[in-house]
DNA sequence: AAATATATGTCAACATGACTGACGTAAAAT
DNA sequence: ATTTTACGTCAGTCATGTTGACATATATTT
């Protein structure tokens, strides 16, 4: 097999390296989804909800337009599974107190509870994996993750990932 | 405010750090999803065409198990996809020469062009993010999303990515 | 040789979650 | 007073996943 491209051909070793990486992301994503997916199954909810209840956890009074912002999704998709939630009494909505045309998003107790069951199997995967890797590892984690978030939008997305 | 969450408590800090965690990985493969998405819209292809290509163009002469192992889907929902790809001439199959009941599969020239131009805007994104990270940070990502493969399936994904 | 298991394909029905386009309503901004 | 903004909603479509049932060819086992 004298295949030029395996043979000293540093062009192609970097593109291999870079295939690599991509399908780890891809094998990783794929299990980092699966807990909370099967854990939703059982509620009768999909993704769709899990990324709702995630954020609105993270962002209590959050509105529906920053939502949008965040799942890049219209709002009718959005709407959807929203209703589906506040019929179902995981997340309620009140009126924006500066903007009255806003509504705001919170948790009820029981979207509390299951933002907590669903998020914990993903902590508690995410925890295994820094320890298995240490905090050097870590540290390389974040910086590569940073890079990936699209360059216009990268410090939208890292203000709200950081935010207090 | 006097949050007790806020206020020296290490698992709390703990628990914050893991859901940045959490949400720069769903950012991040927001993104990097974002760019073939776009080009494979063109072709009114969609991701789970490109997945198809990709595993395929990566494993020439793949079967059609091994494939929907990979993708952790049914073969009704692969099958859509894949006899989509074939009818248009990316993909071909051959019968297997040892296992006769074997579909193995291959990227037809055009299918080459194609995974090339899609993967290209990848490994562009993956490429500039290695850059801005840095080696050392590279290593690390490898062994965090290492971590995140489900533990019981690690050792075949990790020879898939990594073999030769 | 006959029975069974495996690899694959296919039909049909359905759910989820995305999309576009059009229209409506209340409140804010000009 | 008019326009813009934030949000909701109706209707239709598409992509991609699911389950279940059944078929066919080839390998494997008894």
């Amino acid at each position: 097999m004298t295949d030029v491209k395996s043979v000293n051909n540093p062009l192609f070793l970097r593109e291999e390296e870079l295939r690599q990486a991509i399908e780890l992301l891809f094998f990783a994503y794929r299990d980092f989804t699966a807990g909370p997916d099967k854990i939703l199954k059982d509620y009768n909810f999909g993704r769709a909800h899990h990324r709702v209840i995630h954020f609105v956890g993270r962002n209590e009074g959050m509105t529906v337009s920053e939502l949008l912002d965040i799942l890049r999704i219209t709002k009718q998709s959005l709407n959807r599974v929203l209703s589906n939630l506040i019929q179902r009494g995981f997340v309620e909505q009140r009126q924006g107190e500066e903007d009255r045309r806003q509504r705001c998003l919170y948790l009820t107790e029981e979207g509390h509870l299951l933002e907590q069951k669903v998020s914990r199997v993903q902590r508690e995967l995410v925890a295994n994996a820094f320890r298995e890797a240490g905090g050097e590892a870590v540290a390389g984690y974040r910086k590569v993750l940073t890079g990936l978030i699209d360059e216009t939008n990268r410090d939208t997305a890292l203000n709200r990932i950081l935010k207090t």
